[in-house]
DNA sequence: TTCCATGTTCCGCA
DNA sequence: TTGCGGAACATGGA
C-alpha cells in the first residue's frame, strides 16, 4: 500500500540493494507506465550511470542518476521494488527494470497500472509541476503551518489529509489511521476543529507515520490498538471493542469507530 | 458475475 | 475563479 510509509520502506530498500552499482541498462516492458519520459530517453540517462542516492517527497521516490538528474518512481495503488538476480525468474506484473552490470537488477511492478516512471533533471521543479504540497514530515509542517492551512480550508478532515497539493504523502488508509488515534470524525469539516483537536491530529499524523516507517509499514507488526490491523468489515474498535463503521467519505472508503470519533 | 481496491486526474457545479 | 465531490481510469482478486 504505498502511502508515504510503504514509499519510504521502498526508498531505505534501494539504498540497501541498489546504490552504486554500474547500470547496464533499463527495460520498459509496458510503455504506459511511462510518464513524461519516453523509452530511449530513460535508457539514455540511466545507461552508464549509477544510483547515488535517493530521497522522498510524498509518495514519489526519486533516485539520482549520476549528474543527469533522477528516476522518478510513483507506486500508484498497486507499486512494489524488488532486487534480486537477473537470472531469477521474472517478478509478477514487472513493468520497469534497472539492469546493473553485477547480474542483479531492480524491479519495478505495478499489478493496476496506476504507478509512473519518469525522469527530472530537477526536483523543485518535478514537485512544482505535480503540485505537491511539502511532504507530511518535513520540518515546513509545523503545527503552526498545519494549523493556518487547516483553517484556510472547508472541506472534510479525510479530503483534507489526502490532497497531495495541501501534504503530501497521506493516501486513504492511513488518514483513517490519523483520524482513528486522533478519535476524530473523517467526515468533520476542517472549520470545526478545535484548538485541541488540531493539535491531537498533527501529533497523531506524526506518531502514526513514524510508527508506520518504523515498522517497515508492515501491517502485522502495526501495535495492536491501531486500526490498520482491524481495518476490514465486522471488526472490532481496539479502544472500545465496538463495530467499525465503513463509509463512503470524500469518495473513499473510510473506516472508523462511530463510539470513538464522534462527529 | 459483481463489487471493491492503498493511486491520480478530470469534469461539473457551487 | 477557486475548490470540492464524484466519476473515470486499469486490472485483477474475493
Amino acid at each position: 500500500m504505498p502511502e508515504l510509509p510503504d514509499v519510504e520502506t521502498f526508498r531505505r530498500y534501494l539504498n540497501s540493494t541498489a546504490l552504486h552499482k554500474k547500470i547496464a541498462g533499463t527495460h520498459v516492458l509496458d510503455e504506459r507506465i511511462l510518464g513524461e519520459t519516453s523509452r530511449n530517453s530513460l535508457g539514455r540517462f540511466l545507461k552508464g550511470e549509477e544510483l547515488e542516492e535517493t530521497t522522498r517527497h510524498g509518495k514519489f521516490l526519486f533516485a539520482k542518476a549520476g549528474s543527469r538528474g533522477w528516476l522518478v518512481l510513483h507506486f500508484g495503488m498497486t507499486g512494489e521494488l524488488k532486487y534480486q538476480k537477473t537470472s531469477k525468474e521474472e517478478v509478477e506484473y514487472a513493468r520497469f527494470t534497472v539492469d546493473f552490470t553485477d547480474d542483479h537488477r531492480l524491479i519495478y511492478s505495478c499489478r493496476r497500472m496506476l504507478g509512473k516512471v519518469d525522469f527530472t533533471d530537477n526536483l523543485k521543479d518535478f514537485a512544482e509541476k505535480q503540485e505537491l504540497g511539502p511532504d507530511a514530515l518535513d520540518d515546513k509542517v509545523n503545527l503552526e503551518w498545519f494549523s493556518k492551512t487547516l483553517s484556510e480550508r472547508n472541506s472534510t478532515l479525510k479530503s483534507f489529509l489526502m490532497n497531495q497539493s495541501i501534504i503530501a504523502g497521506i493516501g486513504n488508509v492511513y488518514s483513517d489511521e490519523i483520524f482513528f488515534r486522533a478519535e476524530l470524525h473523517p467526515g468533520i469539516k476542517t472549520s470545526k476543529l478545535k484548538k485541541g483537536d488540531v493539535e491531537r491530529l498533527y501529533n497523531c499524523m506524526h506518531e502514526v507515520l513514524e510508527k508506520a516507517i518504523d515498522v517497515q509499514a508492515d501491517v502485522e507488526r502495526m501495535p495492536e490498538d491501531f486500526l490498520l490491523p482491524h481495518r476490514e468489515p465486522e471488526a472490532r474498535c481496539p479502544n472500545c471493542g465496538g463495530k467499525i463503521k465503513k463509509e463512503t467519505i470524500a469518495g473513499r472508503s473510510s473506516y472508523f469507530c462511530p463510539k470513538c470519533q464522534k462527529k
